[in-house]
DNA sequence: CATAGTGATGACATGTCGTGTCATCACTAT
DNA sequence: ATAGTGATGACACGACATGTCATCACTATG
């Protein structure tokens, strides 16, 4: 290798974010970022399809993770069991990588910048297409299999942001189970 | 005014949905797009904030006629209730401003840029919030009102994209009805 | 009819993003 | 030693997006 840095990726994440917080996704420049991590910004570029997704690396892993999930599961789950399954173990995972303070200075960040906002849409949709696949695989008629994955996706979107809205008070799995429970209530209420 | 050009917004936004399907959103530039409807490139920033705008034009005001819609419906309607009336009366008001064939062909050009599917996720995600404060506003608690309104963007995108991917064959309310039965039985099955 | 005001547009400059390309440096294997 | 490999720096460049000011057509008012 040529001048190599040791731990390059992380020194321009925890730089973008910082700055990010400091001043503002939008009012900080790539040249900034890559300024405080010691780099040029032609290799903030290598790393980073583009400035938002610094604050997204390792999130592509999560689908596959889920489709070896959903694959390893007894056959004899419905749906609705599965997603059950899945969700509490996916919780038990999310601290695994980052600590709960990067956790909510990260989300603090994304909550303040639109374009950010954005992109973590894009991050639950292809968790989504990743649920909708895996129902499918199991034997799920193409509706139910799309439909299962809207509400798994649904369910954990908002039981992570409650979560984090009491700075990871009753801990995440608790959150999902009542999560579960408000969404059972929900749709077994007449609908027409 | 100076040299108005009667109807610049839809020339502008007739010339970008041909070109984006000619040769892809990412090889068509701004000056390409105001060329073709006779305009500068400072005139496009004038009308659109920015380039992928140019297909989203009176989307924004969606959620105001969801939260009007919600506020007179009669009070002793459920959140299921209330989710089945809005999603049918919403279906009947889609094709009122634009007909089939250009539905489909902007749908054609936003499922080819993965930078267009993003601004429709947001698209989605504005409404579901106005669907939220809407239940809030019923007397819903916090929690079931975020489930709800999961539920309805959930149930609403997935008839609206089944209702498209067969060139409107079924009408949309009716596989709405298809869409939320579906819903029922999945949410009905044992969950753990 | 003259004139001032108004609103849309054109023209120009500029900053940032993102990419292509090539040189360079450190390290490795043989 | 020497060639190969992989990460980085340096430079150029096109596209996006915005600020600013001039200009033009149209309108209102006297």
């Amino acid at each position: 290798m040529g001048r190599w840095q040791p731990g390059a990726r992380e020194r321009l994440e925890r730089a973008a974010l910082e700055l990010f917080l400091e001043r503002g996704f939008t009012e900080t420049t790539v040249p900034q970022i890559t300024a405080r991590a010691g780099l040029t910004t032609r290799t903030f570029f290598r790393y980073f399809a583009d400035k938002r997704e610094v604050l997204f690396t390792g999130e592509e892993l999560v689908p596959e993770r889920v489709a070896h999930l959903m694959a390893q599961a007894p056959p004899s789950l419905g749906p609705m069991e599965l997603i059950t399954e899945i969700l509490t173990s996916s919780a038990a995972e999310i601290l695994e990588r980052r600590d709960l303070d990067y956790v909510l200075r990260r989300r603090a960040a994304i909550d303040a910048e639109p374009a950010l906002r954005e992109r973590e849409l894009r991050k639950f949709s292809l968790l989504s297409e990743a649920l909708e696949q895996g129902f499918r695989d199991r034997g799920v008629d193409d509706l139910t299999a799309r439909l299962a994955a809207e509400v798994a996706v649904s369910t954990f979107r908002t039981a992570v942001t409650r979560w984090l809205d009491q700075h990871g008070d009753p801990d995440l799995p608790a959150m999902i189970n009542q999560t579960l429970s408000a969404m059972r209530r929900l749709t077994s209420t007449p609908s027409a």
